[in-house]
DNA sequence: ATCCGATTAGACCGACTGGTCTATAGAATA
DNA sequence: TATTCTATAGACCAGTCGGTCTAATCGGAT
């Protein structure tokens, strides 16, 4: 029931549409969801990053790499993108930006949906890595990569930029129409976290 | 007139809520803008990235590194967003994701208004830098930094990027109502993109 | 077979949407 | 000052919005 509903946005879509994409009468949502469409919303977006992080620890755990299980995992995503006609993009990002911050409850739905992704993003930059590092010790104090290449802080950065570019890109190449604005900018953050990683390695 | 529209999307506010808070009646609007609703926000977008380009030309003049002036230019929409309570994003990011790929018009603009800006920022880096390099004359065939450490097809990724991680940090920042998650991926590329000049202009 | 609570179905509602229309105010020309 | 053409003003419209309500239907317990 609630797989169409992360197809696009919020108020994009209105309530009748959805309903009668799903095929459902407007009593059975309001059925199971006494809160409107809000409500509607927010299972939407965990439904959402459900799915998102599914797919993207089953990619942990094919790839050594992270970053190779980033890329492709960035990559199917793009590929989803050009075969719906640049129509289907993130569902977090279309209800992200038509959400004012009266909604309070779908902005905390949406912020904690974003630190989940981060957060596992991250953790997988500072455990895994091509070839396995030491133990992780110190704490985020120092620069120096823990295990993975990437200290805490440096991870949780770079986490963050991850899932920007992601977005990011995803909504350029919406618009445009073409994979091209996506695949520039993720596969030139990809080179860039991966010089970066092989520079740190023969420095320390 | 249109000073208001780059606010937020298109269907988020409605005409009649944009016609009030502007203090002007239907007529107005329908004279200027016959195309109706589409029509005001291709306004709104064209105006959007002039703006937008305007503070970017302003700070490139200012800074003689570019990733200085793109810096600046990213931590003044960041501070935006702070200071409006986390309310006014990016315009195009807003429109953008709220367009379906019916809109052809809509789409057109923001393709080429994000275009614009890639086109702007990619210039900016293989033209300048805090020191100058020698004279623009190869083509985008050869790897090496061809004036400012940026060659052509490089060049054209990290604006792809840039603008990306602009978009997707602004998203990620206005739905936490923080901003860390902007500032974590800016700071975060910024660092990457220094440290890669430098490694280039060592080794090259 | 009968009952009963839970679920489904969709008609229905007021509010509001984007858009059109006529009437008026204002500036420019004569 | 009279005239004309443009821009302003807002009432008005059909359609759609999100949401509520009652009638029908279903499965399980008796």
């Amino acid at each position: 029931m609630s797989g169409m509903l992360q197809r696009r946005g919020l108020s994009g879509s209105g309530v009748s549409e959805i309903l009668s994409e799903a095929r459902a009468p407007k009593g059975v949502l309001y059925h199971h969801f006494p809160g409107g469409k809000n409500q509607l919303a927010i299972a939407a977006i965990e439904a959402s990053v459900g799915i998102l992080l599914e797919s993207l620890e089953r990619r942990l755990g094919r790839f050594d790499d992270p970053l190779d299980a980033l890329d492709d995992w960035i990559a199917a995503s793009a590929r989803r993108l050009s075969t719906t006609d640049f129509d289907l993009g993130c569902p977090l990002a279309a209800v992200s930006l038509e959400s004012a911050p009266s909604d309070v409850d779908v902005r905390q739905s949406l912020a904690s949906a974003f630190d989940t992704l981060r957060t596992r993003i991250a953790a997988a930059l500072t455990a895994g890595g091509p070839t396995e590092g030491g133990p992780t010790a110190g704490g985020p104090a120092a620069e120096g990569p823990s295990s993975g290449g990437w200290s805490a802080e440096d991870a949780e950065g770079t986490a963050a930029l991850i899932v920007a570019a992601y977005e990011g890109g995803l909504m350029q190449s919406r618009v445009a129409g073409s994979a091209r604005p996506m695949a520039a900018a993720t596969t030139t953050l990809s080179l860039l976290l991966r010089e970066r990683r092989m520079s740190r390695r023969n420095h320390a």
